[in-house]
Parts: C-alpha cells; sequence; structure tokens
RNA sequence: CGGGGAGUAGCGCAGCGGUAGCGCACCUGCUUUGGGAGCAGGAGGUCGCGGGUUCGAAUCCCGUCUCCCCGACCA
C-alpha cells in the first residue's frame, strides 16, 4: 500500500497523504524547481544544501533511480553498493585525502581514527575489484552503486540542485586496452542518452575537461536551463558543443614573426590597466584598440601533487598568462586546464611578490625564469603587440611573439564570448547555460597505477587495466526535470517520473465523491497509478493543489456528472475533453493516459 | 573568503521603547462546492543567542551565532 493510502486498494488519498502543500513561496527559494519543489511538498529543508524526501519527492527520485538503474543493467552493468562512510586510508593512497581539499566532509571515530564522507567512489571500486579479479577473462566489466555522496560545497543552491547530500548513480568501467575502454565509453554515453529521452530531459553533450579527476576524453550532458551553473557555447552551424571552459574558437593565423618594425619603448607613466595604456600610446603616435594590446595576468599556481603526508605539501609557482587586451582572464577556463592545480591572482604588493613582475607594466619579453610565461591560443607566431615593458611607466610596441618572446606554453585563459568563431567552421558560437546532469570520462590508468590494478593477460603476464568513470546525478535529474518543466502554475512530470498518472479531483456536493472514489479505485485496478484528492475542499484548492503537483493526467468529476460526463484535463498540453463516465478508465487506461507501470 | 540582505507561531510577514500581532495552515461547530469559500469559537511564541542601557527592551547599544542572495569555489 502505497504511503498515503488511507485503504488496501493502492490509492492515494490526499487526505492522508502526509506531504501537505504551501499558498506562499518559501522566502529562501529563488529558482522555480526549488520553490515549486518545496511549495507542491516533495521537499522540505533541513539545513543548508541538506533535503528530506517527502513522500511524492521520493517517489520522483525512486522513479528516476529506476530508470537509471535499467539502463546501466541494460549495459551489462552489476549494481554493487559501497559504504558512504569511508577511512582515509583509501584516499590517502591516491592523494586525494589531501587534493579534495575543503570539499570533502571528514570526520574521525572514537578512536581517533580519520574518515570522510564519500564525495565519489573511485578509489573503492579499484580497490574492490584489484581484490577480486585476477584475469582478463573478468574483464570488461561494469559496476555501478546508487549511493548518497556527500560534498562540503561552499555554497549549496537552489534546493537539491546542488546540495552538500545528494543521490548520484556513479558507474566505473575496467577494460584491458584502449579500444576496450572506448567501447565502454560509447556503451555509457548511448545508455544516458536513452536515460535522459526517458527522463524526459532536453539535454546536450558537450566537451569537458577531465580536470583534477584526471584521464583523458570526458564529455558532460547538459539541461539546457538559465538556471544552470555551466556554461557552454554551441555552434549552430557544425553543431560543435563545449562546456566553455574546454570550448575552442578559431585562432588568427600564424605568421611570419620577422617582418615586423623594431620594439619600440613608449613612455607611458600612470598606465597601468588597458584603458589608460591606449591613451597613453594614442599620446605617442600609436593608435590602435585594446586587441592589439597585450595584457599579462600573473597567477600563483599551487600544485598540490598528491602528497599524502600533510596539508603543507605541493608546489607553488609563479605563472604569467598574456591574452588580447579587450579580454578578461577567465578564471574557471583557466583553472581547468592547469591539471588539478589551484589558481590564485598573484599578490604583485606584498613582500612575497615575484621578482621582476612591475604591476600593470608586465610584459612577456625577458622575463626571468622564475616565472612560467604562457599565451592563450588567440596570441599566436607573428601577432605584433602593445605591451608591457617591465619597467615602472613604460609600455613596449612592437613587440612580436617568435621574436622578442617565445611562451613556453599555450594555456586557455581569456573568456570566450558569444560570437566567437567555431574552430570547426568559423561560425559565430552562441552561449547558454545548463544544468550538468551527467558526465563521463576515460579515466585512463590514474587510479589502476595508483593501486596497482593488474590482471593477468592471455599470455599470463600481468596487464594494468584501464577505467572509465560516469556520473548520473540523480537527485539533480529531479530539480533539472522541474526546472525545465514547469509553468506559472506549477510542476509538470514527464509520465515516466510523475508521482502519479491520474489526479482525480471531485468537485460538487452530489454524488461527486462517490462516483470519483469508484473512478480512483477502478483506475488503480487497471494498472494506472492514482492520486485521489478526497479531501472535499473548494473546487479552487482542488484545482490549483492539482496544477501545483504535476501530474500529467486530471480526472474531474464535478458538474458534468449529471450529463454523465467527467472532464480528463492533460496538465501540460492544458487541453481538456468530456469523457462519458462509464468510458474514463478505459480511456486513460487505455494507453493514451501514460505508460503502464 | 569578499559583497549584500534577513533572523518574531508550521509557512509568508508586520510591529521598531509601554500587555506579542496579521494572512495562510491547524483544531471544533454550522454553512458552502467549477477556481486558493463564509461565520463563530479555539490552540500555537524562551521575538536566534549572550551581555549592556532603561522604571520598562522584539524595539536602543555591544558582542556572537545562524540562514539566504551575488561572487569566489565546485568529478
Amino acid at each position: 500500500m502505497p504511503p498515503g493510502s488511507s485503504r488496501e486498494d493502492g490509492v492515494r488519498r490526499l487526505s492522508a497523504l502526509f506531504s501537505k502543500t504551501l499558498r506562499d513561496d518559501p522566502a529562501d527559494a529563488e529558482l522555480a524547481s526549488h520553490r515549486l519543489l518545496v511549495r507542491a511538498g516533495y521537499i522540505r529543508r533541513v539545513a543548508p544544501g541538506i533535503f528530506t524526501w517527502l513522500p511524492l519527492g521520493l517517489d520522483v527520485l525512486r522513479r528516476i533511480e529506476a530508470v537509471v538503474r535499467e539502463e546501466m543493467e541494460a549495459i551489462g552493468g552489476q549494481e554493487v553498493l559501497f559504504p558512504a562512510l569511508v577511512p582515509k586510508e583509501h584516499y590517502a593512497t591516491t592523494g586525494r585525502w589531501e587534493t579534495y581539499g575543503e570539499s570533502l566532509f571528514r570526520l574521525r571515530d572514537r578512536r581517533g581514527g580519520d574518515y570522510l564522507l564519500a564525495p565519489t567512489h573511485e578509489e573503492l571500486f579499484t580497490n574492490l575489484v584489484k581484490g577480486e579479479a585476477s584475469s582478463y577473462k573478468d574483464l570488461p566489466l561494469i559496476l555501478f552503486q546508487i549511493q548518497t555522496k556527500y560534498r562540503d560545497e561552499a555554497r549549496p543552491r537552489a534546493g537539491v540542485l546542488r546540495g552538500r547530500e545528494f543521490l548520484m548513480k556513479d558507474s566505473y568501467s575496467f577494460d584491458l586496452d584502449d579500444e576496450g575502454l572506448a567501447g565502454s565509453y560509447r556503451r555509457h554515453r548511448e545508455a544516458y542518452q536513452r536515460t535522459f529521452e526517458r527522463l524526459g530531459l532536453d539535454y546536450r553533450i558537450v566537451s569537458a575537461v577531465s580536470g583534477a579527476m584526471g584521464g583523458s576524453a570526458s564529455e558532460e550532458f547538459l539541461a539546457p536551463s538559465d538556471g544552470g551553473e555551466d556554461t557552454y557555447v554551441s555552434c549552430p552551424s557544425c553543431g560543435y558543443a563545449a562546456n566553455i571552459e574546454a570550448a575552442e574558437t578559431a585562432v588568427p593565423a600564424a605568421s611570419d614573426p620577422g617582418d615586423h618594425p623594431p620594439i619600440q619603448i613608449l613612455e607611458t607613466p600612470d598606465a597601468p590597466t588597458i584603458a589608460t595604456l591606449l591613451a597613453a600610446v594614442r599620446a605617442a603616435g600609436i593608435d590602435v584598440g585594446a586587441s592589439a594590446t597585450l595584457k599579462n595576468v600573473a597567477f600563483t599556481l599551487h600544485h598540490p601533487d598528491g602528497r599524502t603526508d600533510g596539508r603543507t605539501g605541493g608546489r607553488t609557482e609563479t605563472l604569467v598568462v598574456g591574452i588580447p587586451g579587450d579580454r578578461d582572464v577567465d578564471l574557471r577556463r583557466l583553472e581547468a586546464n592547469v591539471g588539478g592545480a589551484t589558481v590564485q591572482p598573484a599578490d604583485l604588493d606584498g613582500d612575497d611578490a615575484p621578482a621582476g613582475l612591475v604591476k600593470g607594466y608586465i610584459g612577456p619579453q625577458g622575463l626571468g625564469a622564475e616565472v612560467r610565461y604562457v599565451v592563450d591560443p588567440l596570441v599566436v607566431t607573428g601577432s605584433e603587440w602593445v605591451t608591457g615593458a617591465n619597467q615602472p611607466g613604460r609600455h613596449a610596441a612592437h613587440v612580436v611573439m617568435g621574436r622578442d618572446f617565445h611562451p613556453s606554453g599555450v594555456l586557455p585563459a581569456a573568456e570566450v564570448r558569444a560570437g566567437d568563431p567555431c574552430a570547426r567552421c568559423g561560425t559565430g558560437l552562441e552561449l547558454a547555460r545548463g544544468i550538468e546532469i551527467g558526465h563521463i570520462f576515460q579515466l585512463g590508468r590514474k587510479y589502476t597505477d595508483a593501486f596497482a590494478l593488474d590482471v593477468l593477460g592471455p599470455d599470463g603476464k600481468p596487464q594494468r587495466v584501464t577505467m572509465g568513470s560516469y556520473g548520473i546525478g540523480v537527485s539533480r535529474a529531479v530539480a533539472a526535470i522541474a526546472e525545465q518543466s514547469h509553468d506559472d502554475k506549477g510542476l509538470l512530470w514527464p509520465a515516466a517520473v510523475a508521482p502519479a498518472d491520474v489526479h482525480v479531483v471531485a468537485v460538487g456536493k452530489g454524488d461527486q465523491m462517490a462516483v470519483a472514489t469508484r473512478l480512483a479505485e477502478e483506475l488503480e485496478a487497471a494498472g494506472r497509478r492514482v492520486l485521489f484528492d478526497d479531501r472535499g475542499a473548494s473546487p479552487g484548492v482542488a484545482f490549483k493543489d492539482a496544477e501545483l503537483l504535476g501530474v500529467p493526467m486530471i480526472l474531474v468529476v464535478g458538474k458534468g456528472l449529471a450529463g454523465g460526463v467527467v472532464e480528463v484535463r492533460d496538465r501540460r498540453a492544458g487541453t481538456a475533453a468530456e469523457v462519458p463516465v462509464g468510458e474514463a478508465v478505459a480511456f486513460l487506461a487505455g494507453g493514451g493516459g501514460g505508460p503502464i507501470r
């Protein structure tokens, strides 16, 4: 008997349902999904980023979970369940006890042992497989779990969209070689496409940066939504799409660095910014725009280096990045491309300021060996710039890359803007926001190396296993669906995840309640999941709640009953049809009312 | 961590030196039933916490904690 049923007929009755709707919006909710999930009585907040699932919300969560599980099993995934509470040792092996930083919930047991609430389970999966799999015959292998995860987010937001406790499906593939890994990756990619289609989510697959996880190929599944936290670019012409952190844009052609006038030093007092610089060089007779200046921004990089012996480990370096002066640095993009290091703006005023860097007047030419100089891809060999002269009050013009300076590398650091040309076809890129609902990685051997995970090959020799890692945010998907699927009246659940198939409402003081009760029971017996508003509330309340709750079909037993008809409403389409009472159950159970359970 | 805002009933809010209030929700009774009903009665509060000023503090002062929003952060 489902929660909220008052009889053992399977019908879920609102009079007995624990969840209650709120007339007013909760004051702390900004996004529609958060507001509506709280108002409709699906979730309640316990602490920042920590929520209780009420009966209807739990129902939606479980429905999503079931779809995810089915699709994982369909590609041969085998379900396991790891503990959420794990001892430090497992994460110390890979250094993540340290490198995961402040987002890791750490705690201590009564004996002083360190534990953590797992934010992700690569280590445990790898270790488990090391203990259980010993032959190439055990591979390929896909294991998954649907588990509560913990991350001490700096700023949880928007209800279950970004919580500190959340439900996630994570799976891991173990293969003998790169080809096998590519196959496991592709199977996951296809399973994710099927999963999100079934969940009724609009999504985009975008190229991603693998970041601190290590590994190579990586794609994200983003649900387009203004409330999303990820920005991605997409090309309307060729279909290229990428997270902005991984976005590539067309770059200017390289040219011969020899074909330029010699460097000219300009006196530019009090011109430490691009705007003041432009005015100063104009006074010197050089009239250029901001895009012809080279802005050199200094950062301090902290490399954790996977240390396991203490918090103070790691290595620090000064990085100077050259980008066109008309653009800002995109710190997220830069950080996503520096291999797990943290990036902070360098302090050029303090006592520890790196030598040779003159604030406001940094140039790429003649920098000391103690700083690493790199350029954004937009800065190419043969390009000529107005830039700092590394002396207070002086800039240099006609500074040419490949002649006057030679960066040690290229790192994407400049902001990407709407309209920037697509790297593949040159069309102007579009920018949009999305919610990350899935992420697939080819991890490679980062974790199997750390744990020395080998199996014996057909030749009897040990072979290092290669891994993939794949996640779906199950609780986040509830918010993502709500975010994409609502109107001003309330939620609009896709049939596959709705907490019921039919919401039955009785309005009127005649036989309506009796007839509605009978229809609810018959519908339930016919395999429809029924939510029955048996409260006898006034019509306004009953209708508003039905719309707020978002069940796909609403059956109204009301004034039409006198004429022998009831009304069937399609919540999403906003349409309504009158159906003879005797045909109502067949109408709703006959395939037109959503999938059979 | 930086910037902004807020802590008063389950939810949304008012009150800003003189007995703790309103709307919704909740309980009882009667009426009402196609768009968040009406009447009558009722229950519910250490006004975030600590100190101070005052005859008297939700209200003024100092401190502190917490929460929300934006940014930083974030497989």
